[in-house]
DNA sequence: CGCTTGCTTGGAGTGCACTCCAACTCTCTA
DNA sequence: TAGAGAGTTGGAGTGCACTCCAAGCAAGCG
């Protein structure tokens, strides 16, 4: 469920490059694309859009990994753009495995303002090595199962011969 | 704990690209290499091997992903180099998120034999997607991790320069 | 012989990240 | 104004993958 997203992601195959700095952007597009002019959305519109659940989105409001968001005068939530694009850098963060204590860390120094810019970079840089390490990882696994995809490959093929 | 294995495949950087085939090997080079001419090994000695604890490795027997371990008159575990093997592939799976339900169903398969090769190269085949998939995710989280992390080291340079 | 060290077991406990529940309030449409 | 449907809360429950515990056995050493 929580996967939706990463799903649109890997439409582009095996795309492992980095792309150039100009396709980089801050937000990621988006499965549902946001309805122009809007800035105010219900909890369950944001997890539509998110694909997160309304559940997961009052509990990461809890834990206080989202910066304030806005209630009507009746108490209920209304979230706002600026709320969608963190959502969007958090679950980025959540696909590539950032635990979310880390995450809230990330969130408090967000909330504390400009005076915590070099432990933001240094917590980013160290989930970036953290990434590199498991892509890495990843990639030697590909190796093995390649390989042993072959082997029952061949078996197969040589059975299917006769 | 367990992620000890992973920090030895990641120094070599962010070799993303496929190596050649002839560079592939089943049983990865481990960390410990093991002692020539030697067939039983203690729970310790392979927990040490392995980078798993004793209490990960009887689990993993306990709940079938292991090959039936050999013991001693006395009852206890003496692991064969056979048994290193399955333990270096099981590791590697893991790491790269495998759930464990899998590997004991892909374990039950290797256990009945050759009338299971093809649904082990099928379970495989969606593992190797599911790996593509994390890559490719992993590849587009560090784009954006880049993207940020250069304006907070572009903050902390402009800050320095006075 | 006593002590330490290492192994055995089933079952209970832990930490993470949700996920759900009960009981309630609010909003909207007919 | 009634009723459906969506929202609210704190706290409990779930699933995964370990991780630990208590109680006990076995081998080696001084």
């Amino acid at each position: 469920m929580t996967v939706t997203q990463s799903e649109a992601v890997a439409n582009g195959a095996i795309a492992t490059r980095a792309r150039p700095a100009a396709e980089r952007t801050c937000a990621a597009p988006s499965v549902h694309p946001r309805p122009a002019g809007r800035d105010r959305y219900t909890i369950s519109e944001v997890a539509e859009h998110t694909g997160l659940s309304a559940h997961t989105l009052r509990w990461y409001e809890r834990i206080g990994l989202m910066p304030h968001v806005d209630r009507t005068h009746t108490g209920q939530r209304r979230f706002t753009n600026r709320d969608l694009d963190w959502l969007s850098l958090v679950t980025k963060l959540r696909l590539t495995g950032m635990p979310v204590a880390d995450m809230v860390r990330y969130a408090e120094l967000v909330r504390v303002g400009e005076s915590t810019f070099s432990e933001r970079e240094r917590l980013l840089t160290a989930h970036r090595e953290d990434v590199r390490r498991r892509i890495a990882e990843l990639q030697s696994t590909l190796d093995i199962l390649d390989y042993k995809i072959d082997i029952y490959a061949d078996a197969r093929r040589a059975s299917e011969r006769f």
